[in-house]
DNA sequence: TGACACCGATGTGTGCTGACATCAAAACTC
DNA sequence: GAGTTTTGATGTCAGCACACATCGGTGTCA
């Protein structure tokens, strides 16, 4: 066996055919033999195999007697999946993933900040309330980093207070969002004000247990995001998945 | 090999498996052999192996080298697979599970419907207005089966329509919840006009392009639907996530 | 004598390989 | 054109070498 290295043959394989198919250069429809893989990667068929299994989990291929793995269109992807969201961030579908996952938040953080107001245990309501001062402070500030460190973690705490496991699932694609905001240079130097003062509106309502007014305070701020990120998504056109008839 | 009928032996082991782990009868932090399940599931190396790592993949188990196959604990399960989500529906988690989906159908849909309105394609418009009014005239005349099936048709329809494919990917989910809420009896044997009139106003707001009446119907709706399941989750502890710290 | 660091044995996942079974597409026969 | 055979790919199996985390024994030092 060759040097295997830090990552596991596996873990590659997985990667190598993800960011490929995701990134769009093994179109839909088309079609690999597993022996071809194996002379590819430089790796054996067991290694090939799993990888390939993993990948059909996910929706990218499947895998036909007598015809081979086939690559599947994209509305078979799991767009779920942290994985294939990873993968189509860095290519040239980001675009598009940041719109998808930036109206997904729009419609999960009021709800969540409503349910939040009902149900987040004390520490979490007083940890919030910590945070979003903080927030004011780092932003007024001007410190960048510090506030977007404290952004995701604002978010986060929201989406965990829900109390709904999908919702606090979403955490991680949140704090991609938050960072490929910032990325993009769509963060002005100095949040405005009216933002921190929406965060800090959220948190006092959800620590008083005001469920209607944390949903309102939400979703201003998730209107102004849409609007601030916007101009990142703009030329990408929408894609209409058809319903599945029965 | 033994009669290996319809489904393929990988097939089998996961789902044997993820029902176990989900059902819970393999408990967070059990540690499994692969040895021992080539034994107990009566199947080759290869097999058992394939299927561990779609489960890794999954979030339900790890390996470590010298100890095993480990069961982690639910929160890092991906509550997004559709298959995780139909192994809890069939375990006793299925209460926490429906509430789960019914909290993000009631924060997805307004947003989905919003977005219908100003995106959908014309077809798609007339189709989604055309099934609200069979809708009603099902409901009127007391079909609930037909009614099931139309209310299926509306709300793929509508998350179709908003152009997300992340909104586009829930269908599949709010099928079962639409299911499992006729199934627990929670439907009235005669649906209630206002709702009935509620889809309309949805289905026509979206026609007209009325993106502000669109979501507000669609809230009203998900307001009466999760009102009307609550009792399926009443008992069910809510579980708050540790967020994760950098 | 007791505490601690070191180190090698052990067991288990990782990876590789050759062989055979299965099954569906494609080619062939009638 | 319908039915049959062939073919070629994945599915499944079993055995091996290897890497490496853990455990327990050994040695050193106080």
């Amino acid at each position: 066996m060759l040097t295997n290295m830090s990552t596991s043959l596996h873990h590659r394989a997985i990667e190598h055919l993800g960011t490929r198919i995701v990134g769009g250069s093994l179109p839909t429809g088309h079609v690999m033999l597993a022996e071809q893989l194996e002379d590819e990667l430089k790796v054996s068929r067991s290694v090939v195999r799993e990888a390939v299994r993993v990948l059909q989990s996910l929706g990218l291929v499947e895998t036909t007697k007598r015809v081979g793995i086939r690559v599947l269109p994209p509305h078979r992807w799991n767009p779920f999946d942290p994985q294939v969201i990873r993968w189509r961030l860095a290519s040239d579908g980001r675009g598009a993933q940041l719109r998808s996952l930036a109206e997904l938040r729009s419609a999960v953080e009021p709800v969540a900040a409503e349910l939040a107001a009902v149900n987040a245990p004390d520490d979490l309501r007083r940890e919030l309330l910590e945070v979003s001062l903080a927030m004011r402070d780092a932003g007024q500030a001007g410190d960048v980093p510090r506030f977007l460190e404290l952004d995701i973690q604002f978010h986060s705490l929201l989406l965990s207070g829900s109390g709904n496991e999908m919702f606090a699932n979403l955490v991680g694609q949140v704090a991609e969002t938050l960072t490929g905001r910032t990325v993009h240079g769509l963060m002005p130097d100095r949040p405005r004000d009216v933002v921190l003062q929406w965060h800090l509106d959220v948190a006092k309502a959800i620590f008083t247990g005001d469920a209607a007014e944390a949903r309102e305070a939400s979703s201003m701020i998730m209107r102004q995001t849409i609007s601030e990120m916007e101009p990142v998504w703009m030329e990408q056109p929408r894609v209409f998945v058809p319903v599945p008839r029965r």
